[in-house]
DNA sequence: ACTTGTGAAACAATTCACAGCA
DNA sequence: TGCTGTGAATTGTTTCACAAGT
């Protein structure tokens, strides 16, 4: 167990992704997994599965592997998923409402438990079971008493930036946005990005500069190579 | 320039990223930038940019900086986004659909052509301008004509492996996926996947492990850091 | 005076390889 | 024998710091 070290942001992705397969696993019944077989399901190298573990403990038994319900729930105790998660949304068009009601989100254990907008024509609209569209403006009164600290932007609205603000005035603490935000968030307010496009880009790359012999044939340039599969940091 | 050199996968995301901020400027009318700008408004350290730049040329001017547009011109042509690239979609479903009528899409030079389903309550469904939902049987059909190399999976469907097989046979050659795909691809197509939750686990382990002081109390066991802005990798 | 481009240095992450234990 | 856990070696990435150009 390796102690008072700084774990790698990456390590705690792959743990994300590890408890994925782990619960696919646990769902067909299997009891135990070695680091090479979860690993390769997680297309990482068996050593780095051990590594990223070894961050936080000793799980495994030598000579057997993991327990497949046991290491779940370490993994699940190291990222904070031992109790549900409230989340709310800001942008209630076409795109957030899918997600909501794509059911996606609750099954991994987040539950959205308002809506906000800063359009009048989409506030009130009804989202699903017992979601209405709110004016952001309200943020601050709705949101406290509903223990709500995770927010999902799904669209550009009128004024993101205050937008953004009126949440962190009602004690959101970490943004996962798929638009770009401007806004200025302290430094100790985590905010992912993730964009479409720009992991679109990366493929429209890998395939303009052959890495693919054998599709048809885009190749302009010398070919150029990008290490590996390529993993995608979702930044904006 | 740097030649003969691997290109960090890093490079090109932040190259896409650099790419959609010129995009903003230029729109605002900005004429030039210096890396300093540029590298403050993506978030990443001005040597990082200027070293990401020159695996692949010298595209400014010392004392003065960047041309807006000539930079954007530059990457574009690295990225291959000198070009229309058309796209496929596997998933006639809510979050499909929203992401296409969304128009995101289209902005950013990727046109959508077909939608396919496994399902035949989803087949059939006409979407926006002229799209229909397509029998996924009908791939090798309709594809090959439309000069589509990208694949954009938004959810599960019934034998998702089989319809990742189909599309490989009718010419797709790069996917971007919202869900795991167990399928054996070639480890010459690319495949990018984008996981909204473990997005949002990665938030949940940075909330709990108290790197915001000053939220609500949320402390469980000894505060653990991860280094940066926490960064993304979209892997499952 | 100011900003790029880039070797060299520093830092970080991954993989190897094997000791240690069931 | 088989598989974990981990220090050491390797490999990769970022940042520094300054020469060079305008």
């Amino acid at each position: 167990m390796e102690k008072g070290k700084k774990i790698p942001a990456a390590t705690i992705f792959r743990l994300s992704v590890y408890r994925q397969h782990l619960l696919e696993m646990r769902k067909q019944g299997r009891r135990t997994v070695s680091s090479l077989e979860l690993a390769s399901a997680a297309r990482v190298n068996p050593a780095q599965l051990r590594k990223d573990l070894s961050y936080f403990g000793r799980f495994g038994v030598r000579g057997v592997g993991y327990s497949v319900d046991g290491l779940l729930q370490e993994i699940s105790t190291i990222l904070g998923l031992r109790r549900p998660w409230n989340l709310c949304v800001l942008g209630g068009g076409k795109v957030g409402r899918a997600i909501i009601v794509s059911g996606h989100l609750e099954q991994r254990g987040y539950f959205v438990e308002a809506v906000f907008d800063s359009r009048p024509e989409i506030i009130g609209h009804s989202i699903g079971p017992g979601l209405v569209v709110e004016d952001i403006r309200g943020a601050g009164m709705s949101l406290p008493q509903k223990e709500v600290f995770l927010c999902m932007i799904t669209e550009e609205v009128p004024d993101l930036n205050g937008c953004v603000h009126r949440l962190l005035d009602a004690g959101i603490r970490g943004f996962l946005s798929l638009v770009p935000v401007s806004a200025s968030i302290p430094p100790t307010i985590p905010v992912q990005y993730m964009d479409f496009t720009t992991l679109l880009d990366t493929l429209a790359y890998t395939l303009t500069h052959g890495v693919n012999r054998g599709g048809p044939d885009f190749l302009e340039g010398e070919p150029v190579t990008t290490e590996k599969p390529p993993m995608g940091a979702c930044l904006v």
